[in-house]
DNA sequence: AATTCATATTAACATATGTTCATATAAGCA
DNA sequence: TGCTTATATGAACATATGTTAATATGAATT
Protein backbone atom coordinates (compact mmCIF):
# COMPACT_ATOMS: atom_id res chain seq x y z
CA UNK A 1 0.00 0.00 0.00
CA UNK A 2 1.28 3.69 -1.10
CA UNK A 3 1.75 6.39 1.96
CA UNK A 4 -0.82 8.73 0.07
CA UNK A 5 -1.50 10.99 2.66
CA UNK A 6 -0.84 14.75 2.56
CA UNK A 7 -1.06 16.73 6.32
CA UNK A 8 -3.51 19.86 6.02
CA UNK A 9 -2.04 21.03 9.36
CA UNK A 10 1.17 19.97 10.71
CA UNK A 11 0.45 17.13 13.27
CA UNK A 12 -2.63 15.96 11.18
CA UNK A 13 -1.87 13.09 8.84
CA UNK A 14 -3.79 10.62 7.25
CA UNK A 15 -3.79 7.35 5.71
CA UNK A 16 -3.31 4.56 8.04
CA UNK A 17 -1.87 7.70 10.76
CA UNK A 18 -5.06 9.46 11.28
CA UNK A 19 -6.53 12.86 10.20
CA UNK A 20 -7.55 14.17 13.47
CA UNK A 21 -4.84 13.43 15.78
CA UNK A 22 -6.73 15.38 18.83
CA UNK A 23 -9.30 13.18 18.27
CA UNK A 24 -7.03 10.11 17.99
CA UNK A 25 -5.15 11.27 21.44
CA UNK A 26 -8.32 12.65 23.21
CA UNK A 27 -9.92 9.05 22.52
CA UNK A 28 -6.77 6.68 23.09
CA UNK A 29 -6.78 7.83 27.18
CA UNK A 30 -10.35 7.03 26.99
CA UNK A 31 -9.84 3.49 25.74
CA UNK A 32 -9.91 0.65 28.07
CA UNK A 33 -6.54 -1.80 28.48
CA UNK A 34 -6.58 -4.28 25.25
CA UNK A 35 -6.54 -6.71 27.82
CA UNK A 36 -9.75 -5.32 29.17
CA UNK A 37 -10.98 -5.56 25.78
CA UNK A 38 -10.09 -8.92 25.30
CA UNK A 39 -12.33 -9.96 28.35
CA UNK A 40 -14.68 -7.93 27.20
CA UNK A 41 -15.71 -9.10 23.67
CA UNK A 42 -15.51 -12.72 26.00
CA UNK A 43 -18.08 -11.91 28.02
CA UNK A 44 -20.11 -10.41 24.96
CA UNK A 45 -19.12 -13.52 22.85
CA UNK A 46 -21.40 -15.68 25.33
CA UNK A 47 -24.26 -13.63 23.96
CA UNK A 48 -23.39 -14.02 20.75
CA UNK A 49 -24.57 -17.72 19.85
CA UNK A 50 -28.14 -18.57 19.72
CA UNK A 51 -28.44 -21.62 21.69
CA UNK A 52 -26.32 -20.19 24.52
CA UNK A 53 -28.41 -16.85 24.59
CA UNK A 54 -31.32 -19.46 24.78
CA UNK A 55 -29.86 -20.87 27.71
CA UNK A 56 -29.36 -17.39 29.47
CA UNK A 57 -32.81 -16.55 28.47
CA UNK A 58 -34.18 -19.43 29.83
CA UNK A 59 -31.96 -19.37 33.00
CA UNK A 60 -32.97 -16.04 33.53
CA UNK A 61 -36.78 -16.93 34.52
CA UNK A 62 -35.94 -19.83 36.79
CA UNK A 63 -33.54 -22.01 37.88
CA UNK A 64 -33.40 -24.95 35.70
CA UNK A 65 -31.35 -28.54 35.56
CA UNK A 66 -29.60 -29.71 32.95
CA UNK A 67 -32.37 -32.40 31.64
CA UNK A 68 -35.17 -29.83 31.40
CA UNK A 69 -33.35 -27.22 29.82
CA UNK A 70 -32.83 -30.20 26.97
CA UNK A 71 -36.29 -30.40 26.79
CA UNK A 72 -36.90 -27.28 26.65
CA UNK A 73 -34.28 -26.07 24.41
CA UNK A 74 -34.42 -29.44 22.26
CA UNK A 75 -31.09 -29.62 22.58
CA UNK A 76 -28.33 -32.92 23.12
CA UNK A 77 -27.69 -33.09 27.12
CA UNK A 78 -23.80 -32.80 25.61
CA UNK A 79 -24.53 -29.80 24.19
CA UNK A 80 -25.90 -28.34 27.12
CA UNK A 81 -23.30 -29.11 29.58
CA UNK A 82 -20.97 -28.11 27.43
CA UNK A 83 -22.28 -24.80 27.15
CA UNK A 84 -23.06 -24.49 30.87
CA UNK A 85 -19.57 -24.62 31.63
CA UNK A 86 -18.47 -21.83 29.49
CA UNK A 87 -21.08 -19.47 31.16
CA UNK A 88 -20.05 -21.08 34.70
CA UNK A 89 -16.50 -20.24 34.06
CA UNK A 90 -17.00 -16.65 32.97
CA UNK A 91 -19.80 -16.70 36.19
CA UNK A 92 -22.49 -15.62 34.13
CA UNK A 93 -23.97 -18.78 35.34
CA UNK A 94 -23.90 -20.81 38.76
CA UNK A 95 -25.02 -24.19 39.82
CA UNK A 96 -25.86 -26.33 43.04
CA UNK A 97 -26.28 -30.08 42.98
CA UNK A 98 -28.91 -31.17 44.73
CA UNK A 99 -28.40 -35.17 44.61
CA UNK A 100 -27.84 -36.39 40.91
CA UNK A 101 -29.44 -33.14 39.56
CA UNK A 102 -27.81 -30.05 39.33
CA UNK A 103 -29.58 -26.65 38.67
CA UNK A 104 -27.91 -23.89 37.59
CA UNK A 105 -29.29 -20.42 37.90
CA UNK A 106 -27.70 -16.63 36.48
CA UNK A 107 -25.33 -15.47 38.96
CA UNK A 108 -26.07 -11.93 38.53
CA UNK A 109 -28.87 -9.65 37.99
CA UNK A 110 -26.77 -7.28 35.35
CA UNK A 111 -26.95 -10.41 33.10
CA UNK A 112 -31.21 -9.88 32.49
CA UNK A 113 -30.88 -6.29 32.18
CA UNK A 114 -28.65 -6.79 29.71
CA UNK A 115 -30.87 -9.42 27.61
CA UNK A 116 -33.72 -6.91 27.91
CA UNK A 117 -31.55 -4.33 26.83
CA UNK A 118 -30.52 -6.17 23.87
CA UNK A 119 -33.62 -6.93 23.23
CA UNK A 120 -35.14 -3.74 23.69
CA UNK A 121 -32.56 -2.39 21.27
CA UNK A 122 -33.32 -4.77 18.33
CA UNK A 123 -36.93 -4.03 18.54
CA UNK A 124 -36.69 -0.76 18.03
CA UNK A 125 -36.46 -1.53 14.22
CA UNK B 1 -41.48 -28.66 43.20
CA UNK B 2 -38.62 -31.06 43.24
CA UNK B 3 -38.61 -34.87 42.13
CA UNK B 4 -36.68 -37.43 40.75
CA UNK B 5 -36.22 -38.79 37.44
CA UNK B 6 -39.27 -41.10 38.03
CA UNK B 7 -41.99 -39.97 35.76
CA UNK B 8 -45.00 -39.10 36.97
CA UNK B 9 -47.32 -39.16 34.67
CA UNK B 10 -47.06 -40.74 31.15
CA UNK B 11 -45.65 -37.90 29.61
CA UNK B 12 -43.54 -36.79 32.33
CA UNK B 13 -39.79 -38.53 31.64
CA UNK B 14 -36.43 -37.32 32.09
CA UNK B 15 -33.47 -37.81 30.61
CA UNK B 16 -33.85 -35.77 27.29
CA UNK B 17 -37.06 -34.74 27.80
CA UNK B 18 -37.35 -32.95 30.91
CA UNK B 19 -38.06 -33.54 34.94
CA UNK B 20 -39.72 -30.62 36.04
CA UNK B 21 -42.91 -30.41 33.16
CA UNK B 22 -44.34 -27.56 34.97
CA UNK B 23 -40.65 -25.25 35.19
CA UNK B 24 -40.40 -26.18 31.81
CA UNK B 25 -43.46 -25.44 30.68
CA UNK B 26 -43.76 -22.13 32.21
CA UNK B 27 -40.47 -21.09 31.02
CA UNK B 28 -41.32 -21.66 27.46
CA UNK B 29 -44.08 -19.47 27.39
CA UNK B 30 -42.13 -16.47 28.38
CA UNK B 31 -39.01 -17.61 26.14
CA UNK B 32 -38.59 -14.93 22.86
CA UNK B 33 -39.45 -16.50 18.96
CA UNK B 34 -36.55 -18.32 18.41
CA UNK B 35 -36.03 -15.72 15.39
CA UNK B 36 -35.80 -13.35 18.31
CA UNK B 37 -33.31 -15.09 19.59
CA UNK B 38 -31.35 -15.19 16.40
CA UNK B 39 -31.23 -11.66 16.37
CA UNK B 40 -30.39 -10.76 19.17
CA UNK B 41 -27.48 -13.40 18.99
CA UNK B 42 -26.56 -11.58 16.31
CA UNK B 43 -26.56 -8.23 17.83
CA UNK B 44 -24.72 -9.63 20.47
CA UNK B 45 -22.27 -11.24 17.64
CA UNK B 46 -21.14 -7.65 17.72
CA UNK B 47 -19.55 -6.98 20.64
CA UNK B 48 -18.16 -10.37 20.77
CA UNK B 49 -14.35 -9.70 18.76
CA UNK B 50 -11.98 -7.78 20.03
CA UNK B 51 -11.10 -5.80 17.52
CA UNK B 52 -14.83 -4.61 16.83
CA UNK B 53 -15.02 -3.70 20.10
CA UNK B 54 -12.63 -1.66 20.58
CA UNK B 55 -14.84 0.07 17.44
CA UNK B 56 -17.31 0.32 19.20
CA UNK B 57 -15.65 2.16 22.14
CA UNK B 58 -13.90 4.68 20.54
CA UNK B 59 -17.36 5.48 18.67
CA UNK B 60 -18.51 5.82 22.52
CA UNK B 61 -16.40 8.36 22.81
CA UNK B 62 -16.26 10.50 19.81
CA UNK B 63 -17.34 10.55 16.45
CA UNK B 64 -14.39 9.58 14.28
CA UNK B 65 -13.78 8.93 10.62
CA UNK B 66 -12.21 5.75 9.15
CA UNK B 67 -8.55 6.34 8.69
CA UNK B 68 -8.54 8.16 12.74
CA UNK B 69 -9.98 4.29 13.64
CA UNK B 70 -7.17 2.71 11.53
CA UNK B 71 -4.72 4.86 13.45
CA UNK B 72 -6.50 4.70 17.01
CA UNK B 73 -6.40 0.82 16.59
CA UNK B 74 -3.98 0.20 14.45
CA UNK B 75 -5.69 -1.57 11.84
CA UNK B 76 -5.76 -1.91 8.23
CA UNK B 77 -8.33 0.17 6.70
CA UNK B 78 -9.81 -2.48 5.08
CA UNK B 79 -10.07 -4.41 8.17
CA UNK B 80 -12.01 -1.18 9.52
CA UNK B 81 -14.21 -0.27 7.02
CA UNK B 82 -15.47 -3.95 7.02
CA UNK B 83 -16.45 -4.13 10.59
CA UNK B 84 -18.26 -1.13 10.38
CA UNK B 85 -20.19 -2.62 7.49
CA UNK B 86 -21.24 -4.73 9.57
CA UNK B 87 -21.86 -2.56 12.10
CA UNK B 88 -23.64 -0.21 10.54
CA UNK B 89 -26.31 -2.94 8.83
CA UNK B 90 -26.98 -3.76 12.13
CA UNK B 91 -27.36 0.02 13.15
CA UNK B 92 -25.01 0.33 15.66
CA UNK B 93 -23.30 2.70 14.09
CA UNK B 94 -24.22 5.57 11.73
CA UNK B 95 -22.41 7.03 8.89
CA UNK B 96 -21.87 10.71 7.78
CA UNK B 97 -20.15 11.92 4.38
CA UNK B 98 -18.21 15.02 4.63
CA UNK B 99 -16.39 15.54 0.88
CA UNK B 100 -14.48 12.67 1.02
CA UNK B 101 -14.12 11.73 4.46
CA UNK B 102 -16.81 9.61 6.02
CA UNK B 103 -17.56 9.77 9.91
CA UNK B 104 -19.30 7.35 11.68
CA UNK B 105 -20.62 7.37 15.50
CA UNK B 106 -23.35 5.35 17.48
CA UNK B 107 -26.80 5.51 16.36
CA UNK B 108 -27.81 4.60 19.85
CA UNK B 109 -27.90 5.61 23.24
CA UNK B 110 -28.30 1.90 24.47
CA UNK B 111 -24.74 0.85 22.81
CA UNK B 112 -22.18 2.61 25.43
CA UNK B 113 -24.64 1.63 28.69
CA UNK B 114 -24.63 -2.25 27.39
CA UNK B 115 -20.30 -0.60 27.04
CA UNK B 116 -20.49 0.14 30.22
CA UNK B 117 -22.65 -2.76 32.14
CA UNK B 118 -20.58 -5.34 30.91
CA UNK B 119 -17.07 -3.70 31.48
CA UNK B 120 -18.95 -3.39 35.64
CA UNK B 121 -19.64 -7.08 35.43
CA UNK B 122 -16.34 -8.30 34.38
CA UNK B 123 -14.72 -5.81 36.59
CA UNK B 124 -16.21 -7.24 40.02
CA UNK B 125 -14.34 -10.00 39.68
C1' DA C 1 -11.85 15.12 -17.69
C1' DA C 2 -7.97 13.40 -15.22
C1' DT C 3 -5.91 12.61 -11.00
C1' DT C 4 -5.61 11.87 -6.18
C1' DC C 5 -7.09 9.99 -2.07
C1' DA C 6 -10.45 8.24 1.51
C1' DT C 7 -13.28 4.58 1.74
C1' DA C 8 -15.69 0.30 0.09
C1' DT C 9 -15.91 -4.31 -1.74
C1' DT C 10 -14.73 -9.03 -3.13
C1' DA C 11 -12.90 -13.52 -2.72
C1' DA C 12 -9.44 -16.55 -0.70
C1' DC C 13 -7.52 -17.92 3.36
C1' DA C 14 -6.86 -18.92 8.33
C1' DT C 15 -8.65 -19.59 12.63
C1' DA C 16 -11.99 -19.81 16.22
C1' DT C 17 -16.08 -21.90 17.90
C1' DG C 18 -20.03 -25.01 18.30
C1' DT C 19 -21.67 -29.74 17.74
C1' DT C 20 -21.32 -34.51 18.02
C1' DC C 21 -20.10 -39.17 19.52
C1' DA C 22 -18.13 -41.91 22.73
C1' DT C 23 -17.06 -42.28 27.20
C1' DA C 24 -16.20 -40.89 32.10
C1' DT C 25 -17.76 -39.30 36.60
C1' DA C 26 -20.75 -38.90 40.55
C1' DA C 27 -24.85 -39.82 43.16
C1' DG C 28 -28.81 -42.59 44.60
C1' DC C 29 -30.92 -47.06 45.21
C1' DA C 30 -31.47 -52.28 45.21
C1' DT D 1 -21.25 -53.88 45.94
C1' DG D 2 -23.60 -53.63 41.33
C1' DC D 3 -26.92 -50.99 38.55
C1' DT D 4 -29.27 -46.95 36.90
C1' DT D 5 -29.40 -42.14 36.05
C1' DA D 6 -28.02 -37.20 35.58
C1' DT D 7 -24.29 -34.67 34.30
C1' DA D 8 -19.46 -33.86 32.68
C1' DT D 9 -15.54 -34.37 29.64
C1' DG D 10 -12.42 -35.18 25.42
C1' DA D 11 -11.41 -35.35 20.76
C1' DA D 12 -12.83 -35.23 15.94
C1' DC D 13 -15.41 -32.86 12.86
C1' DA D 14 -17.99 -29.11 10.58
C1' DT D 15 -19.01 -24.52 10.10
C1' DA D 16 -18.97 -19.71 10.98
C1' DT D 17 -16.34 -15.61 11.25
C1' DG D 18 -12.44 -12.38 10.93
C1' DT D 19 -8.40 -11.06 8.23
C1' DT D 20 -5.99 -10.20 4.23
C1' DA D 21 -4.70 -8.70 -0.44
C1' DA D 22 -6.13 -6.96 -4.61
C1' DT D 23 -9.15 -4.00 -6.61
C1' DA D 24 -13.11 -0.90 -7.16
C1' DT D 25 -15.82 3.25 -6.08
C1' DG D 26 -16.80 7.98 -5.40
C1' DA D 27 -15.76 12.72 -4.19
C1' DA D 28 -12.85 16.74 -4.61
C1' DT D 29 -9.29 19.33 -6.73
C1' DT D 30 -6.67 20.68 -10.68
Amino acid sequence: MKENCRPTNPGDTCAVKGIHRNVINSVKQKMPESVALFELSDFFKLFGDSTRLGIIWALSESEMCVCDLCALLKMKQPAVSHQLKNLKQTRVVKSRRDGKVVYYSLDDEHISKLLKMGMDHISES
